[in-house]
DNA sequence: CGCTTAATTGAGAGCCTTCAATCATCGTGG
DNA sequence: CCACGATGATTGAAGGCTCTCAATTAAGCG
């Protein structure tokens, strides 16, 4: 059960609920607030569904397969929702990508206390929504595009979700490494760097240190990334 | 606005609603029923999010990339929920399998409407994560599985959602073509197709016609499905 | 400033794709 | 009921894109 502010923050911006009312104070009940070093996996209960609240951070959500294979099925921000699934065909875990603050509900009792306030369904459902749309989007990459138009769509859609560090230019931190983002297109660390070499060659992005990327020409990269 | 009991079957069976409440009477006036033929694409439009109720029948959703590549995003079957997204980075379409009902509703309306009632929300959350967590393991299979991972993978998946033909054993009526498994799994028709014929030689599976299936040893088909 | 880890770059192999031909299935019409 | 035609499925050979393995270079932290 989670004590401080930040869940508070959680309840008022995303639900528009009072943490004093009473279903404020039953998810509180709920929650368990973890704080997570970069690199570290969150210490979940991984037999029942999760709802996570990524209060600030970044985080991957990795679905594990037989013989040590990994693939990130999403990443996340601060202020987005995650939902952990129990384990099934395949086990997950969700590391910090830095250092993040998180508020983990049992998905089940979330749910039943939401259903009588429909302020807290109704985000979460449209949440669900585009969760479940961004993966199909992956989808389609990890099915039907090649290396170059899986990294030109990656880089576009951190662009939609980060910050960018410049004002007139779009310069990415990004909080991945390239492992993370081989694991997250279904490729190789060395396809990914080579992807990049090659958009660098081309003049679209400029690359600075491990995590710096300049995208010169969002337009052309939309045009490679093979969006219909 | 449908006028069959079809709607009806619907409210009560999913949400519990009755068709004469006041809730019932307002989702009537959003829906719009559609009877597809096999192989026909749904008249819908693309320009705000649909949700579509599966009365009978069997349809894919399919995402469309430059370049006609296609990617089958899920398949549904009788009494599924489907989440058909406008048109962003992919278009999408959802064709028929074979002879279906359709019930067509606009997300947002339906979802403003349901909101007075959790009883209509609730479920739908609940098909919103069970849709995100197949879609994350499909992710998985186009991104880390091999080819004999992924069609043993499609087989059990299948066998899960669709009625067994035979009391004792796992004989499937796949209504999809090899192009649909192809394009659900990422791969070509003759891939599948060869990986279906050294299924056949191992003794994993017996073919019949085009869409019969007979899974014969489904613990040997799930050890190589490559699940953790 | 040095060390550890991550990223880049190169060469060769493998798995799936592509292209092409043959075969089977199934709906149709005689 | 069977022959026929069209579409779908199977099988084969060659090529391509990414992976694997290996070495080098760069980055970032203490």
């Amino acid at each position: 059960m989670a004590a401080s502010g930040t869940l508070d923050i959680f309840l008022r911006s995303t639900f528009g609920v009072e943490p004093g009312s009473h279903v404020g104070r039953e998810l509180r009940d709920l929650s368990n607030e973890i704080a997570l070093k970069k690199g570290k996996t969150a210490p979940l209960d991984h037999s029942i569904n999760l709802t996570v609240y990524l209060a600030s951070g970044a985080t991957k959500l990795v679905a594990h397969a037989k013989g040590g294979r990994e693939q990130i099925v999403a990443f996340h921000f601060g202020g987005d929702i995650i939902s952990v699934p129990a384990d099934a065909m395949h086990a997950s875990s969700l590391v910090a990508l830095k250092d993040s603050l998180l508020i983990v509900f049992p998905s089940r009792e979330f749910y039943d206390r939401g259903a009588s306030e429909p302020a807290i369904l109704r985000p979460l459902l449209d949440r669900a929504q585009t969760a479940l749309h961004r993966c199909r989007d992956k989808a389609v990459g990890l099915g039907r595009k090649n290396a170059r138009e899986r990294v030109a769509s990656f880089l576009l859609s951190m662009a939609e979700r980060m910050e960018s560090v410049e004002e007139e230019a779009l310069v990415l931190d990004l909080p991945m490494s390239r492992r993370d983002i081989a694991d997250s297109l279904g490729l190789t660390i060395e396809t990914v760097s080579r992807q990049f070499g090659e958009l660098r060659d081309a003049g679209l992005v400029l690359t600075g240190g491990r995590s710096r990327v300049r995208l010169c020409d969002p337009a052309a990269l939309a045009d490679m990334a093979g969006h219909f």
